[in-house]
Order: C-alpha cells, then sequence, then structure tokens
DNA sequence: TATGAATGAGCGTTCATTCAT
DNA sequence: AATGAATGAACGCTCATTCAT
C-alpha cells in the first residue's frame, strides 16, 4: 500500500454530500429525512414537510412530482452518498479482514449516524415505493451490497463457514436492529460494536 | 422423556390460541394481522379488513372501539401466544444451551411462519400506536425478553463476552432480519439457521 | 293504425324516470345535471353539488365512485329517457313522415324542457368524458340516434335529397342551437318549430 | 370584375391578421386558440399554455394581466378576423341571394377551416368570460351577426317565411353542428354544403 | 421583458368513525 | 350485533398569479 492514488471517490462523496444541501432540494430531503424516519411516511403530511422546510405545501412540487418521489429521491442520495463513504473508506485498506472492518465501520456509522433517519427508511418505508421506484432504488442497493459480498468472499478464510449472501443477510439484521436501542454515548461505542460483529462473525477456532 | 406433567404453560397457549378463534373477535383479529402485516396499518383500510371478516365497516366497531385498538390487540394476541410456546418449549429443556437454542428455534419460528405477519407489526408498526398503548405492550414483551434475557444470563459462560442485554438485541437483529430474506423451501433449513446463530454466539474457543 | 299494442316501451320510461327520483342517487343526479349544465362540469366542485343536494362533499362518494361517474350516470339517464320517451312516442305513429314529426318533437322537447340541461352535457361535456366512458355512452347514443335514421330513411322520397347521416347532423345542429335561444313562452311555439324544421328537410317542389 | 377599388375592409382584415402574427402576442393568441380549442380552457394550464409557446408561464403575465383576458382576447381576434373576412367577401357580392351565399360560404370557412378552434371557443367557453367579458364580446358578435340579419332581411322573398332573427338561430344551429362531424376530404364539398343549406332556407316552390 | 420559485386557495378524494334503523 | 348512509377533517396535489431578480 504505497501511494494510493488520488481518491475519484471523495469527488463523488462531496458530489453527493451537496445534494442534500442548503438548496431548497436539500432542505426538502434532509426534512423528509427527518420526518419520514420518525413519524413514517405514511403519518407525515406534505403540509408537515413543508412547514418543517417553512415553504407553504404547494411550493414542495416545484422540486418533486409528487410526495413518492421525495421518498425516493431521499433512498437514492443516503445510498448514494453511504456507497460513496464506502468506497471512498475502502481506497485506504488492503487486507481482507481490515476491508470488512472497514464496510462494517461505514455501515454502523451510517445506521447510527447523521444519515441514521434516511437509512432506516430503505426498510421500514420500502412498501411505499411502488414498483418502477423499486426497481431503480435496488439497482443503487445492489452496488451498495456488493461491496458488502465482495468483501466477506474476499475474507471468507477467516470468517464463519456459510455462504455470503447469508452473512451478509445476519450482519444487516444486526446493523438494522441497531437503530433501536444503540445510544452512541453509551457505555459501548462504535468501535466496540465493530469488533464486537467481527468477533461474531470471525471462524470459530477448531475446539 | 415420555410422560411430561400436563404443563401449565400449555393451558396458556391454548387461551391464547382461542384469542383468534373463529369467533367474530378471532377472525377479525387474524384478517387484522394478514392485511396489517402485508399492507401495512396505515394502508390498510377498516373496510378492506371488515371485507376480509366478510362484514362492514360499522360493525368492526361493535368490536373494537378503533382501528388503533385492533392493532394493539394483534400485537398482544402474537406476543401471548409465543410467550406462551416458548414457556411450553422451555418446560423440557435443561441444559443452558439448550434452553438458549430452545428460545431461538421459537423466535424464529414465530419470525419465519405462521405468525410471522404479526411479529412484523411489532417492528413495522410500532409507532402506530399511542403512548399509553406502547406502554401497554411493552409490559408484555419485557416479559417475552426476560425469558431471553435470563438464558443468555444463564448461559454466559459458553457465550460470547458481552452484557445479556446487547447480546439479545443483537440476535434480535438476526431474526427480525430474516422475515425479508428466509426462505423456509431453501437450501438452508430453520433448523440450520438455529445452529448457525448458536455457532455466532458461541464463546471462541482460546486460541 | 288499428290497435297499438300495450307499450312495454311505457315501463321503460317509468322506470328511467325512476332513477332521477328523490333518492339520493337519484337527487344527486338532478343536482348534477343543474349545476353540470349551467356551470359547466369543470367549474362545479364537488363541494357545490353537495351542498345543492344538502349533504357533505365526502358522501356523495358512498354514491359514486368519482366526480367523473357522476357526470356519465347523468347521461346515461337522459339518453335512456329520452330514447324511452321516443319508443313511447313513435308507438302511435305510423306515416314515415309523421313519425320524423314525432322524433323531431321529442327531441326539441328534451332539449328545450325539462331534460334540457341534462341534453347539454351530452355536447357541451362530452370531453370530460375519458375514454371508456365515451365508448360506453357512445353504444347509447348511437341507439338513440339510430332511430332518427331509420326515421329519415324512410322518409326519404320526401325530403331534401342528401344522405339520411347527414340530415341528421343537420337537424341535431339545429335542434341543439335552440338551446341558447328558444324561448317556450315566446311567440314561436315548439310545435311552430316543430314544423318548421320539417318544411326545411321537406323536398321543394320541382320548379 | 378586375380593378375593384382598395377595400378599406382588406386593411382590416390585416390589421387583424397581424394581431395574431409572429410577435409575442400574436403567438399566444394562436396557441390558446389551438390549447383552448382542443383541450377546453378548464383544462389548458398556463403552463402548457407557455410552454406551447416556448416561454414561462410567469411570462404571460407581462402580455395579458390573467388568463381569462387571453380568451377573451382570442375570441375578440376571431370576431373580427372573421367579421372583416365577410366584409371583404360581401364587397364582390350584389345580388341578395349570392349575398347570403357568401356569408354561409365564410362562417361554413370559419367553422370548419383555419379559425375553427376559435370559433368553437365562442359557443363552448362562453361561459368561461366573466359577465363585463361577454358584455364586450357580444357588442362584436353582434356587428358579426348583423351582417347576417341584413343579408337575410334582403333576401326574404326568396326564403323561407320566418323572421330573419329566427332563420338565422337555425342556420347558426347547422353551421356550429358542422364541427362535429365534418369533413372537408369527405365526399360532401364545403361548396356542396353551402348549396345545401341555401337549399334548406329557400322558399318551396308554391304546390 | 423574462424568469422561476413561491404562494395559497381550492380541488377531488379518502377514510375512521358515528348512529338511526 | 349488524347495517350502511352520512360525516367531516384531512389528505396529496393543482394551478393562476405574484414578484424579486
Amino acid at each position: 500500500m504505497t501511494l494510493s492514488p488520488p481518491p475519484l471517490t471523495d469527488l463523488r462523496v462531496s458530489t453527493r454530500v451537496s445534494a442534500m444541501d442548503e438548496s431548497p432540494r436539500g432542505r426538502i430531503l434532509q426534512a423528509a429525512a427527518r420526518l419520514f424516519g420518525s413519524r413514517g411516511f405514511g403519518r407525515t403530511t406534505v403540509r408537515e414537510l413543508a412547514a418543517e422546510v417553512g415553504i407553504q405545501s404547494g411550493s414542495l412540487f416545484h422540486h418533486f412530482k409528487s410526495k413518492d418521489e421525495i421518498l425516493e429521491a431521499v433512498m437514492v442520495e443516503v445510498i448514494e452518498l453511504n456507497t460513496g463513504r464506502m468506497l471512498a473508506a475502502l481506497a485506504h485498506a488492503c487486507d481482507p479482514l481490515e476491508r470488512l472492518r472497514v464496510l462494517l465501520r461505514c455501515e454502523i456509522n451510517s445506521i447510527t449516524g447523521d444519515t441514521r433517519r434516511a437509512m432506516s427508511l430503505l426498510v421500514n418505508e420500502w412498501n411505499s415505493l411502488d414498483a418502477a421506484a423499486q426497481a431503480r432504488v435496488l439497482v443503487l442497493r445492489d452496488r451498495y451490497e456488493k461491496l458488502f459480498l465482495d468483501a466477506i468472499a474476499d475474507a471468507a478464510n477467516s470468517l464463519v463457514e456459510v455462504e455470503p449472501f447469508i452473512l451478509r443477510r445476519l450482519i444487516y439484521g444486526v446493523h438494522a436492529g441497531l437503530r433501536t436501542w444503540f445510544n452512541p454515548d453509551g457505555a459501548l461505542s462504535r468501535d466496540d460494536l465493530v469488533e464486537l460483529v467481527m468477533q461474531l462473525v470471525s471462524r470459530k477456532a477448531p475446539s
């Protein structure tokens, strides 16, 4: 691991970050992540969303064609942001286990950190998306998931013996569950959590 | 292990089963679990629910005061049913690891089996409940969770070193995640899954 | 012209009349004909329509699935009512010219009389109907128009020499125009009008 | 009929033509006639209209105070254009029947030709105009109608015996109806139609 | 002139709930 | 218990119009 190349991925990250910036569109997406994530998509009215942004409800529809489109956009932004962050973090990791660790850290951060509300939408409000939108978002999710599947496959020798797909689902279950109980100010830090999950999925020494 | 005494817990189970029986109330709860679980609470109308039962929407309100109350009742029933099943299953297990294994099997069955839709409501529609109802259901959930916490504490020597509360949350995350991908007709059986989770949470042999 | 048979058609007429009776549905249709006809379909709100009936706007939707469906129902009712009236009137007319005269009288009555507002919708609001509804109503209009086309064909020898289809369109244009200027209390009676139109379309004596 | 004097009426025509020219205002009026005529006034949005012109919706309001004013302007333009055309055509006709024939030809052309959509607005969207605008347009319509009334009065001896006002309404009904069925590429030409209407309104030879 | 974001009143429609029968 | 018509508040969304730039 000599000179890492000027990371293109960083550019992508900053691009994606700007999509939820202080522009009207960005402020709507931020408010939407906040409200959809806490109240739920169906229980958030466009009037509440507009009020949170500080505009009238009708004005939302200059920026998005429908409430559904706002949900889709939040999902797209958060996947792309976090995919970008994972790619950026992977650029500095070579060892297979280290690469997996990096991904765990990124996902735990994304689920318990600044993007936690938007990330939870991907699970909780998946059914609020119509089939066409699901298909579009799925393309991005697959790209995101592939990073995990590849890292798991590369580290397979060191991990519990089970198909990468299944191991990934187990890990994701653990991570997704964090949302409801993990307290970043508690005794267990995010890094502790990363190591704990690494320990769970590591191959047990032969007894 | 032939003659086990007629277990008290079985009575509880049969009591709870009868609560979703062929009475009007029971048929409403079954339909509600089916519809709320597949469409979501907010996207299910009382008319749809009534149609599923074969009555008029107004008639629902002779059995329940509100749509919310139906959701709460489904949650109560499914927790009590599955708590009962766990108690019944524990009656035949003595070894700490075996007791944990029994609970894992019960929970995996409940999440991927006949009560899967009602179980998913506990996660997905928790926010559809008002604070008072949440408090009431929480009492029952705590009783359910205590079975796990006690079993984990009893088996602590054999398990990965982490507080029981946290280990329980990790296990629950894995289980809850099953709902979205586990296929009972696939290569991985429910029993395989039990053993896999047992393996994940088992203490690593000292290396 | 002996004994005309007991006219079945009269039964049909009374059936159709009852469709715009004092039932909730009938009162909605009457109010819709009145409001859609005077303000236009697009400029009539469901709240105005409901207020005219004396109910809340939401209650309209127990009787009709949509505002569009109300428009379609008005059109269907008025065509069926007037087709029934024409059939009933034809039952007493044998002479070809007399049969045509009967139809003219019926149509002039329908356009300037009690059904005048609903009849005008068939022209003015045709485009407010979606394609499927247009197709359904068109079946009924064709049945109505066929009465005219047949009568014109039967009387062709006595009429101006032009295809029945075209002559019918000319007559209909004259009739449809009445809506905007004909005053039943004016110097020209409806019967005068019938004779005037008969005169227009009669074959000119060879010069 | 070679050297006709430079007719004053031609100037008026060209004046009116230029009002729907390639200026922004003219292009808006042309687009409005097209869209209001095909979709209806109420179903055409100012955004659609602006898009048709190639500007933003807000920009329309630099040229017209309101959407209503655009409708009124289209009506004014089309009446003045067609009044001008009739005056121009009358300049070459002396015989009373020929003068009537000329007017029929003009009106049939206007209703089935290039101004057909704008002409239809005068009927279909009359109620979209408020009372003040109706009064203003009515002044122009009266001038237009007077050409017909005078021609009918002058030819009264040759026509069916009925008040000019009523005969004019009958003729107008026939003409207005053309919009929905006349096909200029069909077997019946516009000139055939003129002769047919002339025949309808001609006095029957005494029998 | 032209833009385009914003407005805000109003639209058709939905739906949990009520209640006279 | 059951019905089903009615309620009425709220919903997502539309759109003519305004106005700072």
